[in-house]
DNA sequence: ATTTTATATATGAATTTTCATATATATGGC
DNA sequence: GCCATATATATGAAAATTCATATATAAAAT
């Protein structure tokens, strides 16, 4: 599932507001679940569940169900160049993506990790 | 015209194989005109035009015309961030790239710089 | 006139979004 | 335990939008 990452496929998966977002949040937050995504991004879940499914199947995400929470997180074999890429993204535009990040830090009843 | 390069203004003008490709041969050799981007690519003279100026407008690159020759370079204004994903995928993705970099290495009457 | 590059238009293809529904897990009452 | 219901997530199908490519033509330079 590694190196099918072309340059042109990690850019493609990339190419879209939400998925950009979704993916620098989870680089910060090292990982998420589809409500906090919701509650962050304030898009529908249908929305955020096709994206994210998007971003797995490209090989960019994990998921783990945690009882009625389903977590992702960057997937384990992600090649350097694009964590790096993610990372350094982040860092220059983290202003831009303030407001999810503010939007995550005071959602109510977050689920609690216990694994 | 800087920044307005936004996250996923970068990632949508790379989302094409033809573009990333363009990217990083331009990246790697510093400046190209179109006909040799055409013989590199083996693509269509209005193909590789419509996505120069794609990138060009995006403000990834600039140009100069020097005769009958218009040479693309990546934008002097481009933010580091940008700057530093490029070279850094160029560098993990060198044999994907090794194609069109050894037909420009072999192609004939490449038009001479002066300036 | 020839060479190099740009652009307009038409068309087909891929992508994104939404709605409705399905699945999986959890919870409360019996 | 069993059943009903609630919550979290995924997905099929259709509509809407965006994107890429080809052909033809134009423009700029020599």
């Amino acid at each position: 599932m590694t190196e099918l990452l072309t340059p042109t496929l990690v850019f493609k998966a990339l190419a879209d507001d939400t998925r950009v977002r979704l993916m620098l949040l989870i680089t910060r937050e090292t990982e998420l679940c589809v409500c906090e995504l919701m509650c962050a991004l304030e898009e529908s879940q249908p929305k955020i569940s096709r994206h994210l499914a998007q971003l797995r199947s490209a090989g960019l995400l994990a998921d783990r169900r945690q009882g009625q929470w389903v977590y992702y997180r960057l997937h384990p074999a992600l090649p350097d160049w694009v964590h790096e890429m993610l990372q350094s993204t982040l860092a220059a535009n983290r202003f831009w993506l303030s407001q999810e990040v503010q939007r995550l830090q005071v959602m109510h009843d977050r689920p609690v990790r216990c694994c």
